[in-house]
DNA sequence: GTTAGCATGTAAGGAGTTACATGATTTT
DNA sequence: AAAATCATGTAACTCCTTACATGCTAAC
């Protein structure tokens, strides 16, 4: 219906760029940044790295933290087997900064909400002009959205059942407070950072 | 991230339960019935039709409407093509109202926010009790997620940016006003539909 | 006569989901 | 000693997306 492919390169490449870190982990700050509602599935993020080891964005390295108290050493130490508890640590290329950054800035994909917000949480990679053209891009995809959805309920109002319409009026109404949303921003953007205004009196 | 498969099946059996139609006009109702965030792709329309009528939830009424002006009848008529506009109209079979009764009932899946809408688009064709159920789940549903985004607020306020933090505060927001509708409905559905209260005055 | 809308499909390709499979380490 | 959590992956399956391909009909 709306999902397209490749949407964890972006996220993935922008937590490795503040620093390394091992699936586990990046799976955890993924959900830690992006919220509730986004459950990455191993079978998903795993594929998602060797695909980003595959094209160079990524190099891994392997880890291996050894065993902490060193009376146990000894136990398997014999068969060359189960080293420790193993790691592999993904760390970001320059070819995978370059590649980031490419992403963040294509505007192509930044009109549906999950594209979006991928870009948002990046943002301050993004010049305020960048920043700006996302957000009236988003902006007017919904716009657009709503517009559509005024003229849907002129031609088919009496045809759609109470629950129906319920729905897509709730719908109108998450899109309209997104676009409010969207507008703040974008008065945020546009205000000037540096100069913090006091009461501003006269 | 959260789309599963096969979500266009119920929909569409429930569309034809009203009348048999067509692919074409099947897309169109259904963008009317859900709204302008839902654009059904002809490449997966006409392949889940197809899976539908593999599993005899539809059959399929192959028709031709004539050409209206009769002296250009015999253009083509030698070759035995191009018989008028083709159409082919999909009929729901009492298999089909089966599947479709046991899609829409089943609660395991009720929970995400597509599925829901789905679910929601035809719940006349439930029972107040059926109904009540998938509401308090898609509820429950939405809490949990609420109560999630508080605790990782809690753990991660610090470490995220504020446009991340935006984000995420919009989307909190985004799912209060989801749980404050769903009560709506709740109410709604609890409230005796047949008595109209007058002005409830002494 | 040309554009816009009606109408049906296929093909290639990539991606996500669930379930499976295994083992180490820390905590209770 | 058991449970929870850390840690990494694979496999089968199904589906969606985009682009391609074709042709009819109504309206302007």
């Amino acid at each position: 219906m709306k999902k397209q492919a490749g949407m964890l390169e972006l996220p993935v490449l922008g937590l490795l760029k503040e620093r390394s870190m091992h699936g586990y982990e990046l799976r955890k700050q993924l959900s830690a940044m992006l919220g509730p509602f986004w459950q990455v599935s191993w079978g998903s993020l795993y594929p998602a790295l060797r695909r980003l080891a595959k094209s160079e964005a990524v190099v891994v390295e392997p880890v291996v933290k050894p065993r902490r108290s060193n009376r146990e050493t000894k136990q398997k130490q014999a068969t060359g087997l189960s080293p420790g508890r193993r790691k592999t640590v993904y760390r970001i290329t320059p070819k995978g900064e370059e590649m980031f950054l490419a992403m963040l800035e294509e505007s192509a994909h930044a009109v549906d909400a999950d594209h979006f917000t991928l870009k948002l949480a990046f943002f301050r990679y993004l010049q305020p002009e960048a920043r700006l053209m996302l957000l009236e891009r988003r902006r007017a995809y919904l716009t657009e959205k709503l517009a559509q959805f005024r003229n849907n309920l002129r031609e088919y109002r009496e045809r759609i059942d109470s629950y129906t319409l319920s729905m897509q009026n709730h719908s109108m109404a998450a899109t309209e407070s997104d676009i409010a949303w969207i507008d703040e921003l974008i008065t945020q953007e546009r205000a000037p950072k540096d100069v913090r205004p006091e009461i501003s009196n006269a």
